[in-house]
DNA sequence: TCAGAAAGAGACCAGTCGGTCGCAAACAAA
DNA sequence: TTTGTTTGCGACCGACTGGTCTCTTTCTGA
């Protein structure tokens, strides 16, 4: 990896931070220069505007977290076990970007504005969505989950669940919402396995 | 009413829509001059600073949407139609205020930055759960509700449910989501009272 | 009708915005 | 060491930011 990726890729991380905490308008191109150390024509060396790093920063922002949430899912083969770990990576694990998660934050900035970072939420929310919903059908199929759930309710509902609660608790600075939250999705899953 | 407050209330009013859709650094003195047909010194004899006004947009824009919310709810007297009464409210009554949930905005917006409207926002979080959670007290007194239920949690999990499905749905641009959240509290509700 | 007060206009301010560009320093291959 | 390329610097640009201030217009009550 020469220098310049390098460097490319700093800027990155660094304004994946930024712009996840304070939004793409609250965010300026001084402010990842500050955090860079570069001046302003070496970060438009990498990046031909604004957009396109805050483009580059949100799909660096949403890996990361995706990948938090779906770590050792492999290592069960229930699907309800996998849901469960699921869980508990969401509310366990400090993901490694600050100020929420990147979806939430990311389709309610920019779900009435900038057109490019709402399409890049919706595919976010797509892929996090199929994820799940290929838990739940495989679960269905080696019947242990029982076959009145609807693959899609059960992903949007945990999803939900989750995000709503990761408001409430960055509101309030306090896990115990997040905590409840996991509590009552581990029940709801215990009802809808197979008997 | 004279002139100069009905003036200032319509200021009020366009700014919430703009505040609400767009987020606090999303919009300018400019665009509510535009939205207002003011000039920057008529606005600025209403209000102090860009802040002092967001700060008062907030309030009004939260004001219309607990209203929304809980209309028609002294309707029943028993705490679970009014719940019921509730969710069908959140997803059946279109706010006035455009750009979705004003609490979920500006908790996000301003959950790092901005602290008049993260208190603003904590503030209105608090006044909606005691709103549901002495709905839910007063269903315990009555034994309309089984006593186990824990009135905050109960508050939290529609909170968070209907505005992590509102999330979804305003990404998506379908009603669906908040439709089947809707389903699912319902059913939830129908668990928790007494038998 | 008219004087005093309230409301609004809009020019102006310093600072910041996203973005450009020519040049020098750092690097890598020979 | 020399050469050509990559990388970064920083002055500069016009547009726009939140905010101020003086002046005019509009309103209101006697």
């Amino acid at each position: 990896m020469n220098k310049g990726a390098q460097t490319r890729q700093r800027i990155v991380a660094e304004a994946a931070n930024l712009f996840n905490a304070n939004g793409y308008e609250g965010i300026s191109m001084s402010d990842v220069m500050e955090a860079t150390g570069l001046e302003k024509g070496g970060l438009y060396r990498h990046f031909s505007s604004k957009e396109e790093l805050a483009a580059e920063a949100f799909d660096y922002a949403w890996k990361l977290a995706l990948e938090t949430r779906i770590h050792d899912l492999d290592h069960f083969e229930n699907a309800v076990d996998k849901l469960r770990q699921f869980l508990k990576n969401f509310v366990e694990r400090r993901p490694k970007i600050h100020g929420g998660c990147p979806l939430l934050n990311t389709a309610v900035d920019a779900d009435d504005g900038n057109q490019m970072l709402r399409d890049r939420a919706r595919s976010a929310l797509k892929a996090w969505q199929s994820t799940l919903i290929s838990i739940v059908r495989k679960g269905k199929k080696a019947r242990e989950i029982r076959q009145e759930v609807e693959p899609t309710q059960l992903a949007n509902l945990i999803i939900s669940c989750l995000e709503g609660a990761l408001m409430i608790s960055r509101l309030e600075r306090s896990d115990e919402p997040l905590r409840n939250a996991r509590a009552f999705l581990e029940a709801h899953l215990q009802t809808q396995v197979r008997t």
